[in-house]
DNA sequence: TCTGGGGTCCTAGGACCC
DNA sequence: TCTGGGGTCCTAGGACCC
């Protein structure tokens, strides 16, 4: 058996830990750069905010209904996210973290345990460690773990905890699971199944596995065995990510090559210290730039660069200074930017070192420097020591208007952020 | 004025190899 | 009439997830 256990609007229930006065009121959390809901506390769902609608459009109706507005903190959302992780950790042989606030836990040697009972057990220690609420959902299969979650979630009556472990409870599920709820099945999906009558999980397992192999393919035939209690999705064991992005928008619409430069350093800096974290080096960088695409009236302008590194690696000088090349070759004068990114790929692990025979560059020397540097910045605080090319302008800054403190982590983080 | 950021996997088609 | 067969790698795009 599966358990998924996934927090209740996690952003805004982080906020609520260290606002306990907000418990009962609506309480959104917006995008970074202030842009979009991305979290609503239950209260804020009840008002009829949308997920990912634009918060400029919504200012009437959070005035009126006095709803909290929280800018993004990652820093907190990530600090909670680990005292949950490490709460259910406790409860498994084994883990995988599926998101920021989700986690698959495989319960093999659970045949004589009663699930409901356990599962129970979990939440109710999560949320007690935490303060973070919980559900849990159990199944045969992930999918169906998804599902069972879903329900534990809407219907109070489960106490957050929806076991589904008989064909009869399956049947049941998936005829009140709409099509479009279905882990798997996204938005695309939903409207063409629509189309061919299918409204609902259970209708879907009803057609035949060669036509949704031909309809969906192998993604779909997967989705179509686990929701009939064949599991096909493994949990996954990786440790490392096969690539590493860091992207924002930008605070404000930049124009000039140097104030772009000085954000591409940056996003550049933080892919390689995200890849020393995970001990691995990158053999690709790609840099990317775009205009505002919603600004139909506006010149628009968009392109990319693919860099493959002579050898990997996952030194911030080096990747700045690839990253900075790519961007000189893309660079137009006469557009206003708004967003740029840095996306490495091609990872491999950091030992045993691919060298490359022509490499002319002491790897040893610059690895020590950037231990030194990871080291400083972990005792004194983030990017107290970085790479000139940084720069301390940061024009490119989001906007974030409504941060709340980093209430768990180090001073330093939140100035860093607000800087 | 104003619309996020970070991932994964699969497929089709083209270029190229023998 | 009639123009092989088998493979790899790369890229772009599409779908999905949170």
């Amino acid at each position: 058996m599966y358990a998924l256990i996934d927090c209740n609007n996690f952003y805004a229930s982080c906020e609520r830990v260290f606002n306990p006065s907000l418990n009962g009121k609506p309480v959104v959390v917006l995008s970074n750069n202030d842009g979009c809901v991305i979290a609503r506390s239950t209260e804020a769902k009840a008002l009829g905010i949308p997920m990912a609608e634009p918060a400029y459009k919504l200012k009437e109706l959070i005035e009126k209904n006095q709803v909290t507005v929280f800018s993004s903190n990652y820093v907190l959302y990530g600090d909670m996210s680990h005292r949950v992780m490490t709460t259910i950790s406790e409860f498994a042989p084994e883990m995988e973290i599926y998101s920021i606030d989700e986690a698959f836990l495989l319960l093999d040697g659970f045949q004589l345990i009663d699930l409901k009972a356990y599962g129970e057990k979990v939440v109710r220690t999560t949320t007690r460690n935490t303060g973070i609420p919980v559900s849990m959902g159990i199944a045969p299969t992930k999918t169906l773990a998804k599902a069972a979650n879903r329900f534990a979630k809407k219907y109070p009556n489960y106490k957050s905890v929806c076991v589904i472990d008989t064909d009869e409870k399956r049947e049941k599920a998936l005829k009140l699971l709409d099509i479009g709820d279905v882990w798997g099945i996204g938005r695309q999906y939903a409207t063409k199944l629509r189309y061919y009558s299918i409204n609902t999980g259970w209708d879907f397992t009803q057609r035949t596995k060669s036509w949704v192999r031909h309809t969906m393919g192998v993604v779909g035939e997967r989705t179509w065995l686990e929701l009939r209690g064949t599991p096909c999705v493994e949990m996954d064991r990786s440790t490392s990510k096969k690539s590493i992005c860091t992207s924002r928008s930008f605070g404000e619409r930049l124009t000039e090559l140097e104030p772009i430069s000085e954000a591409i350093a940056n996003f550049a800096a933080s892919c390689a210290e995200k890849l020393r974290k995970q001990k691995s080096l990158a053999s690709i960088l790609m840099i990317f730039i775009h205009t505002n695409p919603h600004a139909t009236n506006q010149p628009q302008y968009s392109n990319q660069k693919v860099i493959h590194l002579p050898v990997a690696t996952n030194d911030s000088t080096e990747l700045i200074n690839f990253a900075l090349q790519g961007l000189k070759s893309i660079y137009k004068k006469g557009y206003r930017y708004k967003k740029g990114g840095v996306i490495v790929s091609e990872i491999v692990p950091e030992r045993p070192l691919q060298g490359n025979l022509f490499d002319t560059k002491d790897r040893e020397k610059f690895n020590k420097v950037m231990t030194v540097m990871d080291n400083l910045n972990a005792s004194y605080g983030k990017q107290k020591v970085k790479i000139a090319a940084q720069g301390f302008d940061r024009k490119w800054k989001l906007k974030n208007e409504k941060l709340s403190p980093c209430y768990t982590t180090k001073m330093e983080d939140v100035l860093e952020i607000k800087v």
